[in-house]
RNA sequence: GGCGCCGUAGCCAAGUGGUUAGGCAAAGGUUUGCAAAACCUUCAUACACCGGUUCGAAUCCGGUCGGCGCCUCCA
């Protein structure tokens, strides 16, 4: 096998070689940590989490580390705008952030490092670049002179004139004074004495912004690590800057291979703040299980922009999500595909028998799928295929004298857990889930399960008396609720579709 | 201004030189007391437009139009 992805650094698609073949360490930049996840983070962490379980269901040793940046400016503010210490707010964001993380059914990292744990690391870095000759240190400060690192630029493609020409502009007169160079940035910052910070050969100050990837790199992987991911926002200037200084500190390649996943847009926006278009993961997970969100996340291929339209009432509230909504209906499916697998009468199973097509190659396809740079939306075109096969298989056993092959249910009960090892889908209970459904359900349609069920009950005894016209009244009301009633063998049951 | 991405059937979305992607919606059918679910069929000889290369282009090249991103904090 060979896994191929786009290499942002090349421009192009390459197979994935690690430096030992086998073995990988990759690091993914992690989230700062100044409030809740919103649905962007949740697609790039969906996304390496795919790219993590693939890579081990090929049989590659790996190391996960990704990254909690817990020292930051942003973070600052927004602690002292809630009357918290820094040091709390950014706990307590770390903590919703793993909660949201789980929540997606994303494994956790092998190492989460924190900026806040590896100050040491940092000040040595940046001591190193100052006696290489590619930092120095002004009042307190400390700058990458960007002119002393040849491949500046190299990784998001923009030659270092283009980036002083759009830099200059920006600088107040004071920086421009104090830099030599325009495009130079900052790997410590001066605070005041009372400010949060830490000691340093410079005086009391915080890291800057890309030191602590390069710092951290270094130490949980090595001078050059397998691959670096990130969004694509990442690229420039915070890639590209550790780039400059890891490649000048090291002497070396900062990573093998680089990996961007595409942005989050609503209504064909990309999703931020200030355009007032943005949404944490939670509270998208009070409207959808959060492995809806994951399997939206898998509707699009990873460097494509994902866009997902907010349908709106006359008052302008928010009524759904048609890309979640669409996402939650294909996972009820397959958690409803599972469950009719399960509930098979064993009378129908015979020893012998060809096991179809969409179950027999499903294995086989999702691989292929997730090989070529990480092609989930065909990966899901291989389980549509795997839950129609299925879904055929136990129609063919309600029929008269139905039956179905053992080996065909053992390869699907084995498709199952390739699914859930390789894309973390279908791995909750499925009465459970399906039954959480149903109750997030009748709650939103204001009514209760002794509502459904005593008009069933109403109904069965209008059927057991022929009383047809009744027992359809009954359906009808229940209809008008919402509510959809299957009749089978063993009795009623109902659902709500979504 | 510099760099880059995208435009695929009613909608979403893979593919990217020759062979059914997949999903949602809709319609018909099998099944059912009637339904629902499930399955089958149809919508689908679709690829923004104009040129060019080629035996052959949605796919490669050039241009036009439209949408968007990065260049400043961002996943």
């Amino acid at each position: 096998m060979t896994i191929t992805l786009y290499d942002t650094m090349t421009a192009k698609k390459q197979p994935f070689a690690p430096a030992e073949p086998g073995k990988a360490r990759i690091y993914v930049c992690g989230p700062t940590v100044y409030d809740y996840a919103h649905v962007g983070h949740a697609r790039c962490y969906v996304i390496y989490d795919v790219l993590a379980r693939h890579l081990r269901a090929r049989g590659v040793e790996l190391k996960y580390v990704r990254n909690i940046t817990d020292v930051d400016d942003k973070i600052v503010h927004r602690a002292k705008e809630r009357g918290e210490t820094p040091t709390e707010l950014a706990a307590r964001f770390t903590t919703h952030f793993h909660e949201d993380m789980r929540a997606l059914g994303n494994v956790d990292p092998d190492v989460e490092p924190t900026v806040s744990g590896h100050i040491p690391e940092i000040v040595a870095f940046v001591e190193g670049l100052i006696e290489k000759g590619h930092a120095y240190a002004v009042d307190g400060d400390v700058y990458f002179h960007v002119p002393s690192f040849e491949g500046y630029g190299k990784l998001s493609h923009r030659p270092v004139e283009a980036l002083v020409e759009g830099a200059s502009g920006r600088l107040s007169d004071e920086e421009t004074k104090r830099k030599k160079h325009p495009a130079d940035f900052a790997l410590w910052k001066g605070q005041d004495a009372d400010a949060w910070g830490w000691a340093s050969p410079w005086g009391h100050g915080r890291p800057g912004w890309h030191i602590e990837c390069s710092a951290m790199c270094n130490k949980h992987c090595g001078a050059t690590l397998d691959l670096h991911g990130g969004g694509l926002d990442l690229v420039f200037p915070h890639h590209e800057n550790e780039v400059a200084q890891s490649e000048a500190g090291n002497r070396a390649p900062l990573s093998r291979h680089w990996m961007h996943n595409g942005f989050v847009e609503v209504d064909k926006e990309k999703m931020s703040k200030s355009l007032g278009n943005f949404f944490t993961a939670r509270e998208l997970f009070t409207r959808y299980a959060p492995e809806s969100m994951r399997y939206a996340m898998m509707t699009v291929h990873y460097r494509s922009p994902l866009n997902f339209d907010v349908t709106l009432d006359d008052a302008g509230h928010v009524m759904g999500f048609p890309l979640f909504d669409e996402s939650e209906k294909r996972l009820e499916y397959l958690y409803e595909t599972r469950e009719r697998l399960a509930s098979i009468d064993p009378s129908r199973i015979v020893a012998e028998g060809v096991v179809p097509d969409g179950i027999a190659t499903f294995g086989a396809s999702l691989g292929t799928a997730l090989d070529d740079d990480l092609n989930m939306p065909q990966a899901l075109a291989a389980l549509s295929e795997l839950l129609k096969a299925v879904n055929e298989l136990v129609e063919g056993t309600r029929r008269k004298k139905g039956t179905a092959p053992a080996p065909a249910l053992e390869a699907a009960t084995a498709a199952f857990d390739l699914l859930g090892r390789e894309l973390g889908l279908g791995l909750a209970n499925a009465p459970m889930f399906l039954r959480a459904l149903r109750d997030k359900r009748t709650k939103a349609r204001g009514i209760t399960d002794a509502d459904v069920e005593s008009r069933i009950a109403a109904r069965k005894a209008a059927r057991d008396g022929k009383d047809f016209g009744k027992a359809d009244q009954l359906r009808d009301e229940l209809v008008a609720m919402g509510v959809e009633l299957m009749d089978g063998p063993t009795g009623t049951t109902w659902r709500i579709p979504g």
